[in-house]
DNA sequence: CACTTGACTTATT
DNA sequence: TAATAAGCCAAGT
């Protein structure tokens, strides 16, 4: 399946889930970031239909540990920051992760941000 | 059962 | 321009 097929799977399976688990489609957002790019809390939430649920985003992260295919990396807050950073492993893990994404991180800013921004409204 | 907290963001003063 | 308030919704206490 393609990437884009993916995506419009997701989102139909978003619409019929999305009252029911929010985490499960925030996960499955997060799923879908392509490799060496980013997205931010606030563009899931807004992507899941409420726009100030960000901190739900981030709860849901939260409780993501543990679920492989879920790069929790790859989510930071609008600024590009790794806000995150401190609940994974170790305060390097996410650092490291991006880092082999490819992304540049410096003093826990994500270097050019806006390049490697994915709004998950894109569709690939 | 009510209150606080949290990996956030936007609006208001 | 910077500080503060408000909104989001679930989970822990």
């Amino acid at each position: 399946m393609n990437c884009k097929a993916a995506i419009a799977a997701f989102f139909m399976h978003f619409r019929m889930t999305k009252n029911k688990d929010f985490f499960q489609a925030v996960y499955d957002i997060v799923r879908l970031i392509p490799p060496g790019r980013v997205t931010t809390y606030g563009a899931i939430a807004q992507a899941l239909g409420s726009k100030g649920a960000a901190r739900m985003v981030g709860w849901a992260m939260n409780a993501s540990h543990g679920l492989l295919d879920v790069p929790a990396h790859r989510v930071v807050n609008r600024k590009g920051l790794l806000t995150g950073k401190m609940h994974f492993e170790d305060e390097g893990a996410m650092q490291r992760k991006l880092l082999a994404d490819g992304i540049t991180v410096v003093n826990d800013q994500i270097q050019q941000f806006e390049s490697c921004f994915w709004d998950p409204k894109e569709l690939g």
